[in-house]
RNA sequence: GUGGGUGUAGCUCAGCUGGUAGAGCACUGGGUUGUGGCCCCAGAUGCCGCGGGUUCGAGUCCCGUCACUCACCCCA
């Protein structure tokens, strides 16, 4: 029996992972340089965990988890993000006492058990970043520039910013009334997906792409006209700073998040080359959530990446490929085999990239495989280089011949490397 | 959970109105008894997703089933 990649998982291959290295090394970078630190909290945390702050009622704790049960009868689950990780090892491990202000990051692989689709699997990776401890709009505007900055940075052409408030837990539920009932009215004008959310999540009937949902909607209450005072402070500064810092953004009075923790700003940066699932990098602030989970009062935001659907936007705009070796070794005829195997490994040991061929082949074969993998050069020794102690060394772009010394091998390699 | 599309060689795919399989790329060997990419020649590889039905005969038609994929829902 043949065994493959259950629905939703894949295996990311060789080819793929020189993109993979190439995005997470940029991501360290920049996030150095905004002063995030590196944590990375378990895959498996205890069910109650995400249940508590991502919402019961949600999509993702009503029907996407990947939960087990222990011997003692408890629940556990992979996780299906990583803020709510974040959070609890911010807690538990009193990082707040140092100062409240920690800037983190992590990233690693997501599970949610959805169909699959283009830009959705299953088994899926995210990098996150958070930021504690400070609830004021420039830390909004940072988080905001580290992730457009970070977009750019890593290639990517034309990613458009969306914006919005949701309002703090003052002002939140009022809109939600005030929507409710405006739903209420005109109930039967909206399709049956509709009727439902306006009971579950009346803000999600702002994003129905049916028509007649869309006409009802044009003049439904906006919930920017319902946020209280300090909360339109805080989005007017965020815009503020990020015209001053020159970042492009449309304000999406529609933008909402299926997560129940977010408070406030909120954002989406989108790409219209994704197909349906068009959001490369969601986030937005959730100030009540450390508190929720038993932590102190501290605000904080965060925003992850989708790894997967950013790679998608950049095939054909980068190509990292694991480089071939420094040097291939081919040998002719059984006594310079042994030589190339030792040679080989010697040479390894002093940080030179060697290959060779394990079997016995001819040249011509060794030569096509030095070519295949990408080998810089190849030295070239039979039986007549083993008698006159003078082994060939050929550029392979340059297809010109040297000979070198085989006693003082190690130095006469560095050299023409 | 619901709908559409697609399953033929390692990969991308062709196969007309039924007559038990083909191309390109890749791979192996040779042309060069010790020199890669280009060219030429040769070779290996398929339970045509699986099961059933119609038929003298099914990759092709019918039914079922599974897988993949796109979309809805929702999200990164």
């Amino acid at each position: 029996m043949e065994f493959s990649t259950i629905k939703g998982f894949r295996d990311i291959l060789p080819k793929e992972v020189g993109n993979w290295h190439y995005l997470e090394t940029t991501a360290r970078t920049i996030f150095k340089l905004f002063g995030f630190k590196e944590i990375r909290p378990p895959l498996l945390e205890r069910t109650e965990l995400f249940s508590r702050s991502i919402g019961q009622d949600t999509d993702i704790v009503s029907k996407e988890m990947y939960t087990l049960t222990d011997s003692k009868g408890r629940g556990m689950t992979l996780r299906p993000e990583a803020t709510a990780s974040v959070v609890r090892a911010y807690i538990q491990n009193r990082l707040y006492q140092d100062d409240p202000v920690q800037k983190l990051f992590t990233i690693g692989p997501m599970f949610r058990h959805e169909r699959p689709q283009k830009g959705r699997f299953r088994q899926f990776h995210q990098i996150n970043a958070e930021l504690f401890g400070d609830g004021g709009p420039r830390s909004d505007a940072d988080l905001i520039h580290m992730a457009m900055h970070l977009l750019t940075s890593v290639g990517l052409v034309g990613p458009v910013l969306n914006l919005n408030s949701l309002g703090c837990e003052k002002c939140r539920d009022g809109f939600r009334k005030e929507l409710k009932s405006y739903l209420a009215q005109r109930i039967s004008a909206f399709c049956g997906d509709c009727q439902k959310r306006a009971e579950t999540n009346p803000l999600r009937v702002f994003d129905c792409k049916v028509d007649t949902c869309k006409e009802q909607i044009m003049d439904a209450p906006s919930i920017l006209d319902y946020i209280c005072e300090d909360c339109r402070e805080h989005f007017s500064s965020l815009q503020g700073y990020l015209k001053d810092l020159g970042i492009p953004f449309s304000i999406n009075h529609r933008l909402v998040r299926g997560l129940d923790y977010y408070t406030r700003t909120c954002f989406e940066i989108q790409s219209d080359q994704l197909g349906a699932q068009n959001a490369v990098i969601g986030g937005g602030r959730y100030d009540g959530l450390v508190k929720e989970l038993g932590g102190p009062d501290h605000p904080a935001i965060g925003f992850a990446i989708g790894v997967e659907r950013l790679l998608t936007l950049l095939e054909g705009i980068v190509d990292h490929q694991t480089g071939g070796p420094d040097l291939f070794i081919a040998g002719i005829g059984s006594r310079a085999e042994e030589k190339v195997f030792h040679w080989t490994n010697i040479l390894r040991r002093s940080g030179i990239c060697v290959e060779m061929e394990y079997g016995s082949k001819g040249l011509k074969a060794q030569m096509k495989k030095a070519d295949r993998v990408g080998a810089k050069k190849v030295l070239i020794v039979g039986d007549d280089e083993l008698a006159s102690g003078k082994g060939i060394i050929r550029d392979m772009g340059a297809k010109i011949q040297t000979d070198v010394d085989l006693d003082k091998l190690e130095e006469e390699i560095k050299r023409l490397l």
